[in-house]
DNA sequence: TATGAATGAGTCTTCATTCAT
DNA sequence: TATGAATGAAGACTCATTCAT
């Protein structure tokens, strides 16, 4: 007799490799199902379809990142608005957190942000550029309201927002290791600040 | 009687439109057929295959990018090499050039860009930052070996490679007009620049 | 604890609308116990199967309203061959007994006769169409032997046979009310006697 | 070599079967593939789907016979309201125009009125009674208002339209011989016309 | 008494591709 | 030069039913 759930956490793990492998869309059923040794009919059992599948695999680490992002930003802007000041060791700090959270379920997450095409969580990646680029904006209006002669520049804040959150997911895909990850976000950050600051305002025309 | 070429035409016209709505992978050969008023069959006598097609729609325009990067960069290296110089002028107006090119046929940069996924050219991005980065490689060696102490960084090679290409990835889809991509660019090449500038060499050990 | 059987009326309950909803080829065990709050082995449990599950929706009215004809006709017969005089009280006597039995629960009789496909009640109205024509057989026969160069025309006692039993359930259908039930029942009564009464009998050819 | 169609026909002929024998709903399209000799897929190719291949067997037939009703419902209005006057003869030639209708493709005229559920044409019998009940309604005002004190017997109207048009299916269903069947309606309609003229109107309150 | 995990055969449908003509 | 008929394998999904516990 097996453990309790032993079945369905090999469903899922069978389907984590193959939606690692093929990407949402490409991911079959069947492969995975008889990947372990169950039938098709049991993932249905287990989850309500396809996309209940790959909710399964993603949805716990999803929910954690998410939220240390909302309560970062909140944190932030109180901090930011009252002080206008925010120490480098935020920044590393946050980034720290954000590696630990990815890296503590990588293949998950690398499922959630490269190979959810075709799924409810295909836009997932756009969502959190949509939250930083708010987060963003209200921390540029504040900063241009002390700049005389300087507006919010709207694309370079799409962009920036744009490659601030692929710059984590860029890692996430290229290095493996979570400390050499740790190490190589550092001047990352440093690139993201310095465009931020230098480039978010510009002339007002 | 058609002209010559007419139909094929037509079959390619009809392609870009399905390739643009669905991507490659969702895209199908009966839709696009009898959109045009052929057969299936037809296809597969103007092209080889669905990739054929996908060819067929994206081939040109991409050989006269690719051609225009190689030119460049074998320009900029010599310069560069020679002269440890290059005038801010210099990107801006390979920057120009890239946006005409790009938005010379929008519709077939943004399908070989965003919608080859399972297409023979679904790396095509990763050979664009491919480029680039040999490119920087040789740019950043150089450099590296005028200042003492200092060594190139290769996640940030990495990394930044990866940002440069996909900052013309990111305009071109968010942007639909020319004239206002070839003024959203230059900010962005200017954090583009000053970040290579700034980060590319790290501290010797 | 729950009550002895509270489970398993909940879940006749809930089949109950599940097959008036979908009728029984469509109507689904899983949606059913889930409902019910019970599981799909519980179905097993209190009633052999799907078929099981139906009959303990409709088998009692059913038998109800089987006896109630069965011991009409008896009756009916009876007189009617002793006497050859039926008084149109008993009829109209009849036919609201007949509505009181099958709006005594409505929708289990709904069931029953419109949603019993695939069921092994599927024949139910073709069996009680085949009581109605036997029936009406020997009272036609009776009749014809006192009607000298007349004959049973066994087409007319079909159909006859066919349009009685669908008068009722035409009117369950689409009258919910059963007062309005029977004020509507009395012109159809009036109809199908005259209609009986006046067709019945073909010329001896 | 086949004929041109040959396997088409053959196809349509197969499912003809399938959806006489178990109905629409439980018609497998493996089955009629594999009888026919064909794939599944080459299904898709002749028709769009089940549904299609369905409207292949029963479309034209069920065209044939909507056009002749339409046809007869304006000409016997146009003739009733100004003459008052419907000879029996148009009604029993009217009879035999449909019995010829519907016996002309007599498996086909089944499936659609009794085989159909599940399909797009599972309410055609409710569509027909509409049209008849419809067609009855002009004509019964037009009647009640020649006769003082009564009115339309809303209920009688739409029973009545109910019998009349289930009196054919059930003929067709029942009478395989349309010889007999063109006999065997003449009572159906003396009793039709004389259930009308007799019941379908009330008194007034 | 009732569960819940699992089956396995089935459903319709879609698709790129082929090939005789 | 181009067609159109047909394939065959795969897709996701549903379902009534079973049985050890």
């Amino acid at each position: 007799m097996e453990q309790e759930n032993a079945r369905r956490e090999r469903l899922i793990a069978c389907a984590k490799r193959e939606f690692l492998e093929k990407g949402f869309a490409k991911a079959s059923l069947r492969n995975i199902s008889k990947e372990a040794g169950l039938t098709t009919g049991a993932v249905y059992f287990f989850c309500k379809d396809k996309n209940g599948l790959f909710g399964a695999v993603v949805e716990e680490p999803l929910q954690r990142i998410a939220a240390a992002i909302s309560q970062h930003f909140a944190e932030d802007l109180e901090e930011d608005l009252t002080q206008f000041r925010h120490t480098e060791g935020d920044h590393d700090a946050f980034a720290e957190l954000m590696i630990d959270l990815l890296y503590a379920d990588r293949d998950a997450m690398m499922i959630l942000l490269q190979k959810a095409t075709g799924s409810a969580y295909e836009d997932i990646v756009d969502r959190f550029i949509g939250m930083v680029e708010q987060h963003g904006l209200a921390l540029a209006n504040h900063f241009a309201a002390a700049v005389p002669g300087k507006r919010v520049n709207p694309y370079m804040l799409h962009w920036l927002s744009h490659v601030q959150v692929n710059a984590f997911v860029h890692l996430l895909t290229h290095e493996p290791d979570p400390e050499a990850a740790r190490k190589a976000i550092k001047p990352v950050m440093d690139v993201l600040i310095e465009s931020w600051m230098g480039h978010i305002l510009e002339d007002d025309s």
